[in-house]
DNA sequence: GTGGTCTAGACCACC
DNA sequence: GTGGTCTAGACCACT
């Protein structure tokens, strides 16, 4: 399902969340499909289940997923344009992200080429992209 | 000049590193600029001078400042396009949010204007943004 | 384990820098081992802890270590060829050093010997030969 | 003659040793030709005459040039194969290099094409590699 | 004056 | 136990 990197700094409920939100945003994960249960994710991926629960405990919080006791975790469904805390952050980190990209050179006809061309392709599969920067 | 949390996760010298490159990125302080000196900056943030030469060197590395043995640091003026490994780390940052972004339903307009005004303003002063999300 | 000339006008940090990435290009040092702990190299080289932090963290700047909070330091195993920017530099190199043999009056066959012994001996054990030139 | 990086950390009077090796080993500057005098150079170059001074005192133990009283410094002719101390020290560099270059999966096929190149063009002019490793 | 190195010792988070 | 951050204070080389 995935694959993690367990010499890197960045945690590796850190990656897992990373990489949850990944398929949810992608759809891949649907709304209110069913998550693995925490047991199940732990073997498959022979790592710790505490730090899977971490990893769920921090989806939760940051409005990915929700977790009925006895039943298990579920995508939650998102609310277009209603999550207005999560909108501000990500407004600013674009924001700043944008300002150092036009700082080291990249054109602003490719930035845009980049929004529409990920906004073409919304809904479907996104790339495995392995970021390591803010380990 | 700043405001550090000294209470934050963030360590402070991390914090520093990031706001001297918003304020480099934002050409706040111009290339080839003369930054504050260790010991003045250390001064005038009541923080030991380990500490900002710590974050000196970071940025050194990472490619924002030059310093001078016995003369002082300072902005290091950028080689436009030059520096591909930080470009394709950007782009891939990049790419991600603006994921997360369309999916918590901001527009693919709204994303157009925001690369646009960034580059109208390129040259001028950026807002003061102080993310403390990844801490 | 080494030999550090304190008195040298190179900074100690940076003599454990270069001794360690000679271990680990010559494979004394596996990939993936465990490098003694920031306070055993300091007590075995009776040298502060702090000074070997400063070479373990450039190590991983440099990518050939990785170290994990509580845990401890290991060697990076190698994504042969991968690494462009390093490749790029110690290509330039190269061709320093080759262009100043051959002025010396080395001969190309000696160079091609000494490219194919190296590449025999590779995976095998490395003699110590402490340059300290550019000190 | 030469484009020198006053923001490089490695000092200038090195970075004037190296250009100027350059030239001796490339035979741009022949053999018992005169050097600039170190006031036409400062002047020229725009940089302390001390700076130039300390330069050429270190090309002149490291032996490639020498220096008359009241006449100037000429370019000294290599007596090939002589000089085994420098021929020793760049041989344990070279080792050094060429193992690090394999370590980071360049082939040995490429390094003998190097050397074959390097050969071939011998005695032609060399390429400006601003090289900046060894500060 | 400047940046840079080093020591000594404290404290934290993670495992 | 581990790596990592921070402080306090000393010393060096370079301008």
């Amino acid at each position: 399902m995935f694959e993690l990197d367990l010499r890197s700094r960045k945690p590796i409920y850190e990656q897992l969340v990373d990489k949850m939100k990944e398929l949810i945003i992608n759809e891949v994960l649907k709304p209110d499909e069913q998550l693995p249960s925490v047991r199940q994710m732990a073997q498959q991926l022979t790592i710790n289940p505490n730090t899977i629960q971490k990893a769920y405990r921090e989806l939760e919080t940051q409005g990915f997923i929700y977790s009925l006791k006895g039943k298990g975790s579920f995508v939650k469904p998102m609310e277009t344009g209603k999550d207005v805390d999560k909108i501000l952050q990500v407004k600013q980190d674009l924001e700043k992200l944008l300002h150092e990209a036009l700082y080291l050179g990249v054109s602003a006809e490719e930035l845009h080429e980049m929004v529409k061309s990920l906004e073409a392709m919304k809904g479907g599969h996104g790339q495995d992209d392995s970021n390591d920067r803010n380990q």
